[in-house]
DNA sequence: GTGAATAGTTTAGTGTCGTGAAATACCTGG
DNA sequence: CCAGGTATTTCACGACACTAAACTATTCAC
């Protein structure tokens, strides 16, 4: 049991590790593309502190980013020093893959009733608080 | 329920990512590690393809894992080109780090009962495979 | 309205990591 | 025993990506 958890931790890492490369992205430019992709668009300096480099660096990273196609910079009409960092709409390889992953996940899914979908949320959600608790306490100086 | 996939797997690699960084280990060589811990004793060339580094990668990736004090090298009795690496017995901040997770992640699976288990244990056996799949795919230049 | 603080970029410099070729040691088939 | 192949290391080189500090533009406090 203990085993296909941490089975599941270690193919969760390949895959993302897999993504990255395939899109030819840095493991930063990954997480930081995740971050813009989920959290809408973000400015600039908000991702600095996430992705534990300077603000300067981040320059880099959009920069890349942007080149490859994945986001574009546009400015902030609230604050016309800011850049806010927005996913671009058409990412069909991206797209491609994450169509794929949710079609596969789908059928997995369709093997159990409500009562079991229920078990496995509570198993997750329970899951994830514990990976995030240890992760806090590691990046503490505890 | 998909969200929560997701989340899982992004709690996943942050853990794993502050795992390295609280080692001092760069993704390389904490992937290195783990294969070591996991796989017994290796060659030092099994390491490469699986890491997607040269052969001559490995030598440095090996000494900074020793340095360290993680791996030991060892001679291969039968093959006396060959180094085995192995993963040295004491390791007290790595068997912490882990001691704690398999704890807490106890008192999450005492939370059910056998069948919820064992229901449990099946979608986790499909999302592994399914993100095998997946890796693979992507790894694949299909 | 002026001065300090903030957001982002630029530049120069540094460090690190990986590649590829050559070197060493060893095994193996004939 | 010898030739060719394999496992690992060494070395010189090149490529990135990050940091730190200086610079520009803009906002905000008083």
């Amino acid at each position: 049991m203990s085993d296909l958890g941490w089975e599941l931790s270690t193919a969760s890492v390949l895959f993302h590790e897999a993504v990255a490369r395939r899109l030819g992205l840095t493991a930063v430019e990954h997480k930081a593309l995740g971050m813009i992709v989920r959290g809408g668009p973000l400015p600039a300096g908000a991702l600095a502190p996430q992705l534990s480099v300077g603000a300067s660096a981040v320059t880099g990273i959009v920069d890349r980013l942007v080149r490859a196609g994945y986001v574009e910079r546009r400015p902030d009409p609230d604050d016309r020093r800011r850049v806010l960092i927005a996913a671009t709409a058409d990412r069909p390889d991206l797209s491609a893959i994450f169509a794929d992953l949710t079609r596969e996940m789908g059928t997995v899914v369709a093997r159990y009733d409500a009562e079991q979908l229920a078990t496995i949320a509570d198993y997750l959600e329970h899951t994830i608080a514990v990976l995030r608790a240890q992760t806090a306490k590691l990046s503490d100086p505890a």
